[in-house]
DNA sequence: CTGAAAGTTGAACCATGTTTCAACTTAATG
DNA sequence: CATTAAGTTGAAACATGGTTCAACTTTCAG
């Protein structure tokens, strides 16, 4: 009697893991692929079919690396996350004021988003095809920056009540501020979007 | 030879609108039906069958009032982007001071979602869906606040060089807490929810 | 070298679900 | 009433595309 564990929605098959090199080529052809095709076409409109023709590879070689089109989508659900946080936090980190670190994140992440289109229909789509990663996107981004806020205002460099509300206010901002000037239009100078978002953040709007 | 116009993507054939009272009934079944669908299970799984089904009404009856299952969605899409501007624009306009207003409207945003979680996973699914009529809501949406906005400042109750990236800011903050303390969770008091935000939006982040 | 494991291939299978259509019923008109 | 227009019905045609599988090729350990 073998003694299997389970295997979680958010874990790769061990038996579907390349063992050699030219697998790791396929599986890496297949996941570059599948971002291009779903950033084009959204989940629906893509096809395995279409994926495998644009990663020049079979059609059965994709049931190799993963077990449906759905768990290709989770897996680059999961990855795209990763890199915005990975691209964009260290951003805010490194500036030791938050406020001026505000500013650069936001410019960073607008450069980021014009880079990389792809990213709002991925995550975007994931509310259908894979909600848990969904919230759990946005429940990590939140997170991440409600800590860095804290961590600010023990510093007096922010108001000292930061809470969740701030953090989702802030993240929703910075979204929607990606939306329009990164994948909709890109008509306005990020650097300068990324001030005037800042200078906001930072005073209000009252007179 | 006839004189016909032609017909917008945005318009209803004229001869699938109803002529007697009966088919404008089953229109309204139709629609009512399609908006629970939609709203559990997202476009792509929702079926015309299970939509005729869950109306009550024979499967090719649908096909009497919509040439198709996307032009059912696209006339959902207006009709959820037109109902929200109307709900919560006549908040905002009532209240003499703009700041105020903005508590006050976020406060009627938020129990608005709360009554129709529907309109969430239909506006994003426009994104994929019908693009024009996603891009078109938040187009519409900013617009209305930018104008808000302006006429506030004429007043010196906000900031006098109020422009589209602020618009724009304020409403993904309000999607943003919609998602989160609408849809996702109600585990917050909405008007305190609303107060904080408001707080922030009129202040800012510094101490 | 050689055998086993890993990887590749694409036709065929299969499930799902949209749309059409011709027969039928109900409502409106004069 | 009689006639026509409007509306209803659901089986069947049709299209799409995900998934399986058995034959085949390449890689790699011993």
């Amino acid at each position: 009697m073998s003694v299997e564990r389970g295997i979680s929605a958010t874990m790769t098959p061990a038996e579907k893991t390349p063992r050699t090199e030219r697998g790791r080529k396929t599986l890496r052809l297949l996941l570059d692929a599948a971002a291009a095709e779903f950033g084009e076409k959204g989940f629906h409109e893509s096809s395995v079919v279409s994926i495998t023709q644009r990663a020049g590879v079979a059609l059965g070689s994709f049931y190799t690396y993963f077990d449906s089109k759905d768990s290709l989508f989770r897996a680059l659900v999961r990855d795209m996350s990763a890199q915005v946080r990975q691209t964009v936090g260290p951003v805010i980190a490194a500036e030791p004021d938050r406020l001026e670190g505000e500013r650069k994140g936001l410019n960073k992440f607008l450069n980021f988003v014009r880079e990389h289109k792809e990213l709002y229909r991925i995550i975007d789509e994931a509310e259908f095809v894979d909600p848990p990663s969904y919230r759990a996107h946005y429940e990590d981004t939140v997170n991440g920056y409600l800590a860095s806020l804290k961590e600010a205002a023990t510093k007096g460099q922010v108001r000292d009540d930061v809470e969740e509300v701030h953090a989702w206010a802030i993240v929703g901002m910075n979204v929607f501020l990606g939306l329009r000037f990164g994948v909709l239009d890109e008509d306005r100078d990020a650097a300068e979007v990324a001030t005037i978002a800042a200078d906001l953040l930072t005073n209000g709007l009252k007179r």
